[in-house]
DNA sequence: TATGAATGAGTATTCATTCAT
DNA sequence: CATGAATGAATACTCATTCAT
């Protein structure tokens, strides 16, 4: 989407915040059913302004994605090659997935329902994320295995099996529900390490571990 | 000798038709961006006959939601009434809800995404439903607390891994894919009833006593 | 509006009711505003069989205004040859127009409203009969004028005056109101007769000349 | 310096213009039988640019009854105000509706036709309206009967017959036609005052008392 | 930067009418 | 006589987008 050439400095402020206003309103309504008049009335421009700073409806689409995906990546990739124990680095991977899902419940609705509006090259890209992401997910797996950690698992359905437990959860959570990132991670990580491990493997040190390595980090 | 005033007989099977035409769209394109004309296209009928079987199109809608809700809901409370433990009758409705995602891929698309498109009496009779199904796993998973089997959990959090397993299936299932509901119920109570059982509970014949309770159901 | 060819002998009861039932509708919201498929339903008929006993929408308005015209100017003609002095024959026309509005109240708003939405030779067939009954007013008005009676009078504007009085009764006349056709015409003339006599012609007997003529038409 | 956000200064005035050819084609067609295409093909705008003047089919309808109500009423409540002879009022009152009715003939077709077409609020507001009107008039002809200026008559009664005499005036006037609101006001109020009048009431200097009131006014 | 005005195709829905059975 | 099914144009209204100023 190509930017109108030359703009001052408040441009990409301003941009920023329609691009929260307009995710806020794709989430409760779907991006179908919300109308650009309805997102210059809240952001406070008229038509005309509006579209100096969005260039399309379709643009906005693509920036929440982006929103969504690039730090989700940015983070996965840098926990993908830590040189810790896969099972541990999956535990980190659940907790920044949830917390990005917390943190920008309105980003996953649309996220999760409106991807299929985009068309062309911004769908092919955003496919092409996702896939990473799963990939990402399954090599985990996949490392854990190997480690005699987990079970020998059909490495696929196990993915699915971690993606569905926290995918959905934007489905119910609510903000400010009563359970935060943390907890849930370490209760669907519970769940499913007890289903995937081998008979040999204790998980019971897992969250020692994880606050063992968190003041490593902060240090 | 006059007919009565009503519908002729070929009404509803040409009505269910376009039901499951309508289906496939709205789960390809949703609901909203979907048209009438492209219905109706699809139907092979101009706009006119077309309403004269719909209705509306938010009637569509009810319809579809109906498909999905009225049998899992009949085939729950026929579970939850059974006299048999509690964990097998988890694992009964699991491959049920299973099958029916499997065998309705479309209409449950429909059913995740466009349920916010209904409004007044309908919205409020489709979450009426949703929350009773909630609450029989709910009890199930209680029940299964009860007799043991299961820790002392949060039984809301239960619930709410077991529909995030199960419910977020639809997202990456494919029309006859590798998996069928057997095996996917199987593998997905084997992780969650893992997660959730009391150490002295033993799950390894859960298998088996589903297999002579489907012999027994039978005869 | 040919009528189709060779029908039964309940044929025209049940025309004829379909029409009263219409007309009710039409006066209610308007004949553009009333669809066939409600006099259908009100009808207790399919669309099928309505169009076998109306033809068309614009001939079940062609009916209504005929209900009203045909009698109308029946009596109006009989009334006008009447040998008797012009004040008295305005005096019975007035009851009898006024008689026709209460008895039919629904009729006459269509009359009012909805006349012109008929087209070609129906509206000017209306128009027609319209003057013809303007006439018979303004030419017992002249008449009275003629017989020293009344003043003289710009006699279409007395023609209007008369009109004004008596037709826009239908718009806050209520059925079964307090106020009946014969009371209303002595009103109505009494206030007429008033503004249009001449100083010496003295009306004062007038009452007693109308029960005096309802007499010798009874024998 | 950005303008805020509302209309351009050349809104208004383009909006009441399209009001004015809206009027014309509902009082020619009535209100359900004109389109929404028709009045934008009048207005020389296509239907987006029509929906940014107008609203809605039925704030046209709004915007025509107010024009009709809105200055009758204050005309009426400033002329029952007056410390004057409630006779002349009513004269004064008769003149100031004619003179609305022959200057607006289109906007008083449709106040008379489709004031059934508005729903909820509008309607209400609109016979609220209405009924103020009438009981400015029946309360002016009270005034007059406790003057002794009037026999003791049913007040309502006379009030509709003032109001059949004066309202169904639009049913035949033409644009320009030969007599004027004065005229008429002196005609149709000769009429119900001799009707109205008590025998010793002498009505025949009211004109003059019109004249001399006007004069005192101007200056 | 921002506005108000304009477009024209698109929305869901209703209409009077026809006709084979 | 009467039905149910079908049509296709018409209905009021909304949409994302553009552009001169």
């Amino acid at each position: 989407m190509p930017r109108p050439p030359g703009h001052g400095p408040g441009y990409e402020i301003k941009r920023q915040q329609i691009i929260d206003q307009a995710a806020e309103l794709f989430a409760r309504q779907g991006y179908a059913a919300t109308g650009i008049a309805e997102i210059g009335q809240v952001a406070g421009l008229a038509k005309g302004a509006l579209y100096y700073y969005i260039g399309s409806k379709e643009n906005l689409l693509v920036e929440i994605q982006d929103r969504v995906l690039r730090p989700l990546l940015t983070a996965a990739r840098r926990i993908a090659a830590l040189d810790e124990d896969p099972v541990l680095r999956l535990r980190l991977l659940s907790q920044t997935l949830l917390e990005l899902i917390l943190a920008r419940l309105d980003h996953i609705w649309v996220y999760e329902h409106d991807y299929r509006h985009l068309r062309g090259a911004n769908r092919a890209r955003l496919l092409r994320q996702r896939r990473e992401f799963e990939k990402i997910v399954q090599d985990l797996l996949i490392a854990a295995m190997k480690t005699g950690a987990f079970r020998e698992l059909d490495p696929r359905l196990a993915m699915l099996q971690f993606l569905n437990m926290h995918n959905h959860t934007y489905q119910w959570a609510k903000p400010g529900g009563e359970w935060n990132a943390e907890f849930l991670s370490r209760e669907y990580c519970a769940t499913l390490i007890s289903g995937f491990r081998s008979p040999e493997y204790d998980a019971d040190d897992l969250e020692e571990r994880v606050r063992r390595f968190r003041e490593r980090e902060e240090a």
